[in-house]
DNA sequence: TTGTCAAAGAACAATCGTTGGTGATAGCCT
DNA sequence: AGGCTATCACCAACGATTGTTCTTTGACAA
């Protein structure tokens, strides 16, 4: 991701207004590595400016993701997390317990749909989610996950 | 999926009741390849038995899926999808434009998370999603997605 | 600076898919 | 048949996200 300066030069740029709400989130997302949730952002960003509402996060993310500045993944998990390092393909590892993300950077441009089983489909990107159990996870397995969906996936 | 007297026969085996409203999602679910989400399998279902609640639906395909009968799926559609092929891994293309899902039966399991980067998870599957246009969106441009969240995935 | 105006914020409530209560009904065993 | 309970249909709640409305504020020109 972009430093909170360039950002906002990019949203003057697109006409956009810079605000302090938007530079809050900005700073909040800088470096940030562990693919957090619109919560645990709109949560940081409070630490910082205590009337930012949750809805101005989504905004902001929102406006983010659609300007590829961040990328917006839905992992399975019931909430949207949200990637600043759009540098490179990258891959993730999902914790089952917990679902914390962990980016996994390697090369998996083998993976192709076989000819002739694309059933018409114009294929774009493949995604390739491990799941597994993270260390933390496996040491404390009486820990509930928070808010985990019993979904399966794929 | 097994056939609906197997599946009559499972659900006494384990205790469960058979009624009629079971039976007639049985059938809806067998052979139903096009990955239907519980709204769609409600209105089929509907189509037999007038009466029929949501909420029934709902609570016969979990008992499925945690039987292992078929497969609840998070896309990242926005809904989640179940899938009476259970036999055999296979993975997913994904349609951007109408969150249309077809099975793709291929053996990745050259994919592996490299060596050094597990990041202290203890990894199980690997999923792969491919997301494409499928034949009709390809078509039909025009034609507005039902309900499609506009995330991006992984 | 100050004025102007549209963009963006806060607060509220709605939405969607899904699930938890609740009496009433129906299945299964003896 | 009788009785125990699982299951049903209906309603309303839930969490994550978004729409609405009214107010504030940034950006640019005067």
């Amino acid at each position: 991701m972009r430093s909170p300066e360039e950002l906002s030069a990019l949203f003057r740029a697109q006409g956009r207004k810079i605000t302090a709400q938007r530079q809050c989130i900005f700073r909040v997302l800088q470096g940030d590595e562990s693919h957090p949730t619109a919560e645990s952002i709109h949560a940081a960003a409070k630490a910082h400016m205590e009337t930012i509402s949750l809805k101005t996060v989504y905004q902001t993310l929102h406006e983010l993701a659609a300007m590829g500045e961040i990328a917006a993944l839905d992992l399975g998990t019931g909430m949207t997390r949200f990637d600043p390092n759009t540098e490179g393909v990258h891959h993730h590892l999902v914790c089952r317990g917990c679902g914390k993300v962990r980016d996994l950077h390697a090369d998996f441009s083998t993976v192709t749909v076989p000819t002739g089983a694309e059933e018409g489909f114009d294929v774009g990107d493949a995604e390739v989610v491990f799941r597994g159990r993270c260390r933390d996870c496996r040491r404390a397995r009486a820990t509930a996950p928070r808010r985990a969906k019993a979904t399966a996936r794929a």
